[in-house]
DNA sequence: GCCGTTTTCGGCCCGACTGTTTTCAGTCG
């Protein structure tokens, strides 16, 4: 059973988190990290690197960790890890996940009182035998136990999916906004900032000359559970879903040194850091400030920092460490997709299916927002649930389409359908009415579970069958409901490179599918992407932006996005598959 | 353990807050 990249990152983690626990060298527990979160962000499968012999290209895996990795592909297992298990007991390394328990915390409980597991340590604070233990002391030992049921929490819920976390952030910044004075600019940042899929924690910035009513304003807001730490210049609370919020104050003049600090990711800035130091100059929150003269350069906008660098401002989508710094440098950062660039939409549902609303009503809140195209792909008979369209029922559809299209003369009505690929890996309507159809949406919805040989056959199919033009949402995932099922992505898209098949972003922020990570490989592939947003009724329009910053995320320009293209030149890309059908016989 | 527009050796981002400390270590981001 090959290893996946998430698994292999894994492990590097884990031998890091021993490391550090031992006492190591510092440094050499940071290379085990940078490793790891270099091959957990890697838009390749790492088998293929490894068939191909590039692990060392992988940044952060150099001659020791390439030998390690290689080891865990060739073997599914780590001699060096199972060393390291015998010196510390697996068990050692789970109190890691306590909140506020880190490497020394957990080596003195290990140490001292035996403590292999998050229970034990729960029994041990119950008893008050964690206080006598060399730097802990009642406080600790009362946080500890509080911690250990955060923890209990968080592993239920997990991350929280952006399409939670923003409104609830945007909605804590507008409370405090109102409630507290001399606000001169706030912001959100963090991973939020970045659109990652997923939030760990909100990171919300202010600007003020006065932080101390803007830190009490935040503390007494009403969605305030908890509050974790409150200083001069930062407070944590929690709130009562158990999201925590961070939120940092700091002068108006700096607050391009803040909005870049405070925006991340965490590998971002140590590049980014670096690279200043190796320029002359120290970079915090507060300021540029020269190393040789100590002098403090202000910084009231991000742009600043960027150029004070030499490098354009780099669109916070980017920042994730994946290179580019080393593409501001060489002034090769991609111009974006943006949500103005999107021309239509290719994936939508009617009451002819699940949607909520008729072909008219849909119609129209396309063209309220400017749409030059707009494709109705409802689902097909097999999924009950949905109550799929029978061929007779889809052909009822196309008839009064027909009288819809008079009403919108200016926008191209396209119908189509989503079509399930069947469980046995075949579609589910004839290919004589495929061919009938402007766009064929193909999708799994049924026996996700299936093994990965299985599943990624039965998307194979989809892209391999001439007629279908775009497959959607590839993974299947849910996010906080639902993991991605077992199929080869790698694959999927190297297929589809060959077909010309479009591949999805679907934007409902629960699904956001391909993901990021997934879709800069199909850019990089040349695969072109379609941002759907597979609306159900009006409402769920709205949900573009998501899909949009998530190409964004992988890199995507306009060019790279289907469904930014002009109509005339989609239908040509359409009609042409479906003339090299034809020919195909 | 990784890496190089000063380096194949000698460095490695930077700061806030808390608790247990008499001046700082630990944890977090």
């Amino acid at each position: 059973m090959a290893m996946t990249n998430q698994q292999v990152a894994g492990v590097l983690d884990e031998i890091g988190d021993i490391l550090e626990i031992q006492g190591e060298n510092r440094f050499r527990v940071v290379s085990y990290r940078r490793g790891a979160e270099s091959v957990r962000s890697l838009q390749r499968d790492i088998n293929q690197v490894w068939q191909a012999g590039e692990l060392e290209t992988i940044p952060g895996v150099g001659e020791a960790l390439s030998k390690k990795i290689d080891e865990l592909l060739r073997t599914g297992q780590l001699g060096y890890l199972e060393k390291l298990h015998e010196q510390v007991p697996p068990g050692v390394v789970s109190l890691l996940q306590i909140p506020e328990v880190g490497p020394s915390k957990a080596r003195a409980m290990w140490e001292r009182l035996g403590i292999t597991s998050v229970e034990e340590a729960e029994e041990a604070a119950r008893a008050g035998r964690l206080h006598e233990l060399p730097g802990f002391g009642a406080k600790t030992e009362a946080k500890i136990l509080a911690n250990i049921e955060t923890l209990r929490r968080r592993q239920k819920s997990g991350r929280t999916p952006i399409g939670e976390a923003l409104p609830a952030a945007r909605a804590l910044l507008a409370g405090l906004q109102a409630a507290a004075p001399g606000i001169e600019r706030a912001a959100l940042a963090g991973s939020l900032r970045r659109w990652r899929d997923t939030i760990g924690d909100l990171d919300l910035l202010v600007a003020s000359t006065a932080p101390e009513p803007v830190m009490a304003a935040f503390r007494s807001l009403p969605q305030v559970a908890e509050v974790l730490l409150s200083g001069p210049t930062k407070t944590s609370i929690r709130l009562g879903s158990g999201l925590q919020v961070d939120l940092r104050v700091l002068e108006p003049a700096r607050w391009g040194t803040a909005l870049q600090y405070f925006t991340g990711s965490q590998q971002h800035n140590i590049e980014l850091r670096e690279l200043a130091l190796r320029q002359g100059w120290s970079l915090n929150e507060y300021a540029l400030s020269s190393t040789k003269s100590g002098e403090e350069r202000l910084c009231a906008n991000e742009e600043d920092v960027y150029s004070a660098l030499g490098l354009p401002w780099i669109p916070p989508e980017l920042r994730e460490g994946r290179g580019e710094i080393a593409a501001a440098r060489q002034k090769k950062l991609p111009a974006l997709v943006t949500l103005a660039d999107i021309k239509g939409e290719l994936h939508a549902h009617s009451t002819y299916s699940d949607g909520r609303n008729s072909l008219a009503e849909m119609a129209a809140a396309a063209r309220a927002r400017g749409y030059r195209y707009f494709a109705f792909t409802d689902h097909s008979q097999s999924l009950g649930v949905t109550g799929g369209m029978s061929p007779d029922d889809w052909r009822a559809q196309r008839d009064e389409l027909a009288k819809v299209r008079a009403d919108f003369p200016d926008m191209l009505i396209l119908q189509g359908a989503e079509v399930e690929v069947r469980a046995g890996g075949t579609l589910d309507y004839p290919d004589e009415l495929l061919a009938e159809m402007d766009v064929v949406v193909a999708a799994v919805h049924v026996s996700h579970r299936q093994p990965r040989e299985q599943i990624t056959q039965r998307a194979l199919n989809a892209l391999r069958n001439p007629h279908v033009d775009v497959l959607a949402h590839p993974s299947g995932r849910l996010l906080g409901r639902r993991e991605p099922s077992e199929v080869d992505l790698d694959r999927v898209i190297e297929v589809a490179a060959e077909t010309g098949t479009v591949l999805e972003i679907n934007a409902h922020p629960v699904r956001l599918d391909l993901d990021d990570v997934h879709a800069r490989r199909a850019v990089e592939l040349g695969v072109p992407l379609v941002i759907n947003t597979d609306s159900h009724s009006p409402a769920d329009m709205e949900y573009l932006e998501y899909g949009v910053e998530v190409a964004r995320r992988a890199w995507a320009g306009a060019g790279n996005v289907f469904n930014t293209w002009e109509p005339e030149r989609l239908l040509e890309y359409l009609r042409r598959r479906g003339k090299a059908q034809a020919d195909q016989g």
